[in-house]
DNA sequence: TGAATATGTAGGGAATTCCCTACCTATTTA
DNA sequence: TAAATAGGTAGGGAATTCCCTACATATTCA
């Protein structure tokens, strides 16, 4: 009964990346992020276990609530595995090269005394 | 029964993820493609489908046989989902850059024939 | 303490996925 | 033209996915 739980798996499923997206912005509880779909609450219970099970959420616990937190590194599988081919399609890579150096520019102007990224949480 | 065709269930697969590092090298027929994997040739004639289908190959007869080629453009809707999230995660955010400036470096100068991949091979 | 709240999980059903073995068509070649 | 080659597809089985309705557990509140 082993699952295959792999980022791509994750995120192929449509409520999967709303809930990335809704935990992207802040983090919530399993009953506000249940509000957000159709899907009964269990349904998404499940969906959000799958997202934890493959790294792309974690849970910080305060009484009886769970607090989701996306944790997207994971994520870097995926844009590790699109910018290999990105040199086929160079408009888009433009684009985002753009988008992407703007992101950073802020970030490197913004914090310059933090600098460890030694995350080992899920890692393999 | 219509099913779900969208390039972010299209990835999700392993072998299709196999088929597509293959195409992007060079076109290939489809029997070719069957001899880099395991399972059949009537398997492997499924999963191009599904990548014809939701436009990462296209088809180019040439008599009896189908040369496939990718068409790699649509996995800019997985890299631009992603991308949206890239501020999440700055280091990798940084290694994307890099990537990304120099892919786009060796565009806008001329094509030179260097390729150093810092793939990391712990594939899963 | 008992009720309400927040969440987890079991059990199951319908649809889908992934793979296989035939079997069928189209094209090339002997 | 018949045989070989390239490829498509039907039919089916096993596993997985996605969703649901109970039901169970933990925590907080009255």
């Amino acid at each position: 009964m082993e699952k295959r739980r792999d980022v791509f798996q994750a995120i192929a499923d449509p409520t999967r990346r709303g809930i990335i997206a809704l935990l992207a912005g802040q983090s919530m509880t399993m009953n506000a992020i249940a509000d957000y779909f159709d899907t009964t609450r269990p349904t998404i219970s499940e969906h959000v276990k799958t997202l934890i099970e493959c790294g792309l959420v974690v849970i910080r616990k305060e009484g009886r609530e769970r607090h989701c937190e996306a944790k997207l590194e994971k994520l870097a599988e995926v844009s590790d595995w699109v910018a290999q081919y990105a040199k086929a399609w160079s408009k888009t890579l433009d684009n985002m090269e753009t988008y992407l150096l703007e992101v950073s520019e802020k970030q490197k102007k913004s914090k310059n005394a933090k600098s460890e990224n030694t995350r080992k949480s899920g890692g393999k």
